[in-house]
DNA sequence: TTATGATTTCGTGCATACAACAAGCGCAAA
DNA sequence: TTTGCGCTTGTTGTATGCACGAAATCATAA
């Protein structure tokens, strides 16, 4: 390992990048993780590479099946669907609480992220749209003042990552997030718990709904899944899966 | 390894065992788990038995520190409280899912399920009772048709198993749950999804609320029954560990 | 040609050895 | 006594070798 941070394992090291390689989609759901390759790529023994992955099996990012070795976790859409209904109820109870608990400073701060929010969006810039989105949930996590819940929530958001980030992108999608987001900051400032649940677990519902119908235009042309261990020698393609690729 | 079933790995099932250890309160939280000593009690070498800690880690049953070792999983209050109320809300929704989705031979179990639960309940078998309780709340996640919802709350179901055990024995409580029980099977089979919703969801904050007047009640004066073979008795404990400790 | 069975291949699962780090211990200095 | 430093010791983290098993390949027969 060229660069390590200190203090830290070399496990973790790799677990954390290969969860933000799968994340942001560059590696691809089904794709094959060998143990031996990927020790090579970063140049430790299979030891911890392999614990790294198991890691991220528990987490759901990764599948493993007995003497098979891992695949990117390939999530089907019934259960993505059934994802974002636990993502949404969940979300919503860190609404509820956060419209119970919150601060002034931190209603200012969430306005604060809400404006910067709409600003992004004015601009069109999807990578800085998705990271204050982020922050902005992440606020609401803060304001729940429940560890637990916040790390649920956060670790589902992760697992759906490489999904959610196509359907947040869609056209419309921004202007109709923006919406929904001020109807949960006006929920939470008026510390309107029911309303701040509701506000909160129909805005994740509804990038759900939206996520069944994106996935239902493009089933039309969806070329067939039948890649094996078929790999190149060549670099591998950052790219994203087919069926959830670039669309404009 | 003497036993091990066919088909699987030795890491799965000391993974198994342990996790069994940990929720019966075999092994209690705050207790050091020794790679060494694990793999020599069950006489194989350290890498599946860290394997094995590493994944009871990630399900939140041990702690894990760098280079400092594992530790079964010791919650403290708060963070208890706060997991009871994810459950509830995840429960909830299983209510809900259940009461718009399920047949009438799944209603007919369901009822047969509760009778056999009043029957050991009047028995006053507290094992046979947690076990037919469990299959109750199963039934329901079958019934509620999504398999994440389903995997997610028995993971939750199984984290706080060694607490969720100690407060469904108190006097009292037995009577309460029969009762609770029996809103939430009528709310399921009249199809009314809110009210299920609300009925489970609230047995189970309730199941929290008991929780915590249990845990107030033993903080005044609790003598230490202690018939259980102290095993780290020097080992530095959390407050849960001594009011959620053995007790008669 | 397809189907079926043996064989080869390749990757995972486990064991073992070694390295690195943290906690405990002893000794010396204040 | 207390404090600080270096050493010892024990446990974790990593590397490496080997064995088992599943998929792939090939051979043979219908």
């Amino acid at each position: 390992m060229s660069d390590q941070p200190t203090g830290s394992t070399i496990a973790e090291t790799i677990r954390s990048q290969l969860e933000r390689a799968i994340v942001t989609g560059a590696m691809r759901p089904g794709e094959r993780l060998d143990e031996q390759e990927i020790a090579d790529r970063f140049g430790v023994s299979r030891t911890p590479v392999r614990e790294a992955i198991r890691a991220l099996a528990a987490s759901g990012l990764v599948d493993v099946r007995q003497r098979q070795g891992a695949t990117v976790g390939a999530i089907d859409i019934p259960r993505l669907i059934e994802m974002f209904q636990v993502m949404a109820e969940l979300e919503g109870l860190c609404g509820e609480l956060a419209a119970r608990r919150i601060t002034h400073e931190e209603k200012a701060n969430l306005v604060a992220l809400h404006e910067r929010l709409i600003a992004a969006g004015d601009r069109v810039s999807p990578l800085e749209f998705y990271e204050i989105n982020r922050e902005f949930h992440e606020a609401i996590y803060d304001a729940a003042r429940s560890d637990f819940l916040a790390e649920q929530t956060r670790a589902l958001r992760t697992r759906v990552g490489a999904y959610r980030r196509q359907v947040t992108y869609l056209p419309g999608r921004v202007a109709s997030t923006i919406r929904e987001h001020a109807a949960v900051i006006d929920a939470i400032c008026r510390h309107d718990g029911e309303a701040a649940r509701r506000s909160l677990r129909d805005h994740v519902n509804l990038l759900g709904d939206n996520l069944s119908d994106f996935i239902a235009s493009l089933a039309i042309s969806r070329p067939q899944p039948a890649e094996r261990r078929a790999r190149a020698a060549t670099e591998e393609t950052p790219a994203t899966e087919e069926a959830l690729g670039e669309r404009s």
